[in-house]
DNA sequence: GTTTATGTACAACAATGTTGCAAAAATGCA
DNA sequence: TGCATTTTTGCAACATTGTTGTACATAAAC
C-alpha cells in the first residue's frame, strides 16, 4: 500500500481528522523509520506552529497512533504504535533499547518479561535498555 | 547512627561539602523514605532557591547519592542510591513501581531480570512497572 | 454547496531548567 | 583559632518546554 494510504487508513481508523500537519508528522515516522524526539520533529517541519504540533502529538498519543518512551533524560521521545493501538488499548508492552553512542532510541521486537510482585496489581510494564546500539557495537 | 551523622557521611564519602541545602535535602528522603519529584522537594523546602535546588539535585544524581528514575509523565523522580553507589559505578539495577491511583513511584527490591538482544551491547536496564501498589491494591 | 464538528494559528502565559557571576560558606592547614 | 583555598550558594537573566483561550480555517457529513 501506498505510504499516503496508509497513513490515511491509521488516522480513519481512530477516528482522526486527516489534516496537512498529521499526515506530515505519520509520513516523517514511517519514512525515518525509528523513534523520534518533539526535537527531531520540530527540526523537520520547521514552519508549522508549535503549539499544534503538540496537539497532534497528544492526540496521537492518546488514540493510540504514538506512544511515548520513558527516559531518565527528560527529553520525551514517541515511537510508532502497533495497528492494534487504539484509544482504549495501548500495547507497549515491548522493550526499548538507547544506544549510548549515537542516542538513538529503538523499538525492540521483544516483549517484556512478565513479573509478578507480590501484593501489587501489575498492570504495565516498561523495560527501557542501555548499551551499544548493533550500528555502534559493531 | 543518628540520622544527620548518616548524612554527613554520605555526602564526605561523595566528597560532597556538608551544606544546609544538602542535608534538608537528604533528610527529607531519609524522613519520606520514599522516590520524590522535584515538585514534593521544593514544597518541602518553600525558602530554597530554586537554582540551588537543581545543583544539589544534579550533584547528587552525578555522584551516586540519587538516582533518576525514567517515567514517560515527564516530572523528573529522584530515589535513594544504595550505600554503594559512586561517581563511577551506579546500580540501578532495581525495578521501579509507579502506583496509578496514588501516583507514588517506589524502588523495588528485585532486581531487572537479565536480557540480551543479539548484535546490541547491553550495559543497563531500567524496568518500571505500572499498576495498583500494596496500599491501592487492599 | 451548506452545515457542523474538529483542528489550526497566534498570542499570551506557565512551568521547568540553565548560565554567569559576585558573595558566602566549608574545608584544610598553619 | 585564624587564614587561604576551593566549593557552593543566591540572584538576575535567559532559554526551553509545554499549556490555555479564542477566532478563524478546514474536513467530514449531509
Ligand atoms: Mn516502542
Ligand atoms: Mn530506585
Ligand atoms: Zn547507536
Ligand atoms: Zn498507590
Amino acid at each position: 500500500m501506498a505510504r499516503y494510504s496508509k497513513i490515511k487508513n491509521i488516522l480513519k481508523s481512530r477516528n482522526l481528522r486527516i489534516t496537512d500537519g498529521r499526515v506530515d508528522v505519520l509520513e516523517f515516522f514511517f519514512r525515518k523509520g525509528k523513534t523520534l524526539s518533539i526535537k527531531e520533529i520540530q527540526e523537520e517541519l520547521k514552519d508549522s506552529d508549535r503549539v499544534t504540533l503538540y496537539r497532534i502529538l497528544n492526540a496521537f498519543t492518546e488514540n493510540g497512533v504514538l506512544h511515548k518512551i520513558p527516559d531518565d533524560s527528560g527529553q520525551v521521545t514517541f515511537g510508532l504504535c502497533h495497528d492494534t493501538c487504539d484509544a482504549e488499548d495501548h500495547n507497549h508492552d515491548h522493550m526499548h533499547f538507547k544506544c549510548l553512542d549515537c542516542g538513538t532510541i529503538e523499538c525492540l521486537e521483544q516483549q517484556v518479561p512478565e513479573v509478578s510482585i507480590p501484593g501489587y496489581q501489575v498492570k504495565e510494564a516498561n523495560l527501557i535498555l542501555k548499551g551499544l546500539c548493533k550500528s555502534c557495537a559493531a
